[in-house]
DNA sequence: TGTCAATATCTAGGGCTGTCGATATAGTCG
DNA sequence: CGACTATATCGACAGCCCTAGATATTGACA
């Protein structure tokens, strides 16, 4: 429901680079993050605590170490609203279902 | 390359209240929302802006009102971060590709 | 059990941002 | 031009958040 919360995970430069990296790389260990970033461990730690509260990636451990990948359920809803927007804004470019503006008051 | 800048503009409650505003009624009042956000003239005013430098919403002035509308570019851009989550989290859960993860160090 | 490595939590500070009142600008209509 | 309306800008304040150092926790291994 909380859409907005998804939405400022992924409004923030080092999560969506996280989110980059796991969308190309598959799986991702917690301590690689700390290089592609250029941050570092505790914020790393605290953006993946935001992407996982967010729904948006799933962790696993592994021995010591944790292994990140993206939660489905996450991509799902940002595709929703990318097709609430697309849709919008497809309807707005068709010139014949475009209804005359009324007077206001 | 500023995703994170629309990712920004629509990481907010009243901001995305105007865009699914505009997602729904095709083409909006400027003044029509400061009813639906419950937000002063002034505050709606700054988020437009947001959303307008940010490639959200398109504006066009006709007398004294100012009409807002989708950006079919914006709209574009947050469907290919959509795509982006989507193909990588679709590819995650085949399990046939799934490459053993080998011993660090 | 003790040590080491990976990760999480706590804490504090500095900057960004949402908010609104006051004011300015722009356009319409007499 | 002058009055009125819609919208934008300014100024200030409060709250949120990114950040990193210090510290705690967790798991592996001997």
């Amino acid at each position: 429901m909380d859409d907005v919360k998804i939405l400022q995970a992924l409004a923030e430069p080092t999560r969506l680079a996280i989110v980059r990296q796991l969308a190309s790389d598959k799986e991702v260990c917690a301590c690689d993050f700390t290089d592609c970033c250029g941050v570092s461990q505790p914020t790393v730690s605290h953006h993946l605590k935001v992407l996982r509260e967010a729904g948006l990636v799933i962790s696993e451990r592994r021995g010591t170490w944790i292994y990140y990948r993206l939660d489905p359920k996450g991509a799902a809803r940002v595709a929703r609203l990318a097709q609430l927007l697309t849709a919008g804004a497809e309807r707005d470019a068709k010139r014949s279902t475009m209804k005359p503006v009324l007077a206001r008051a």
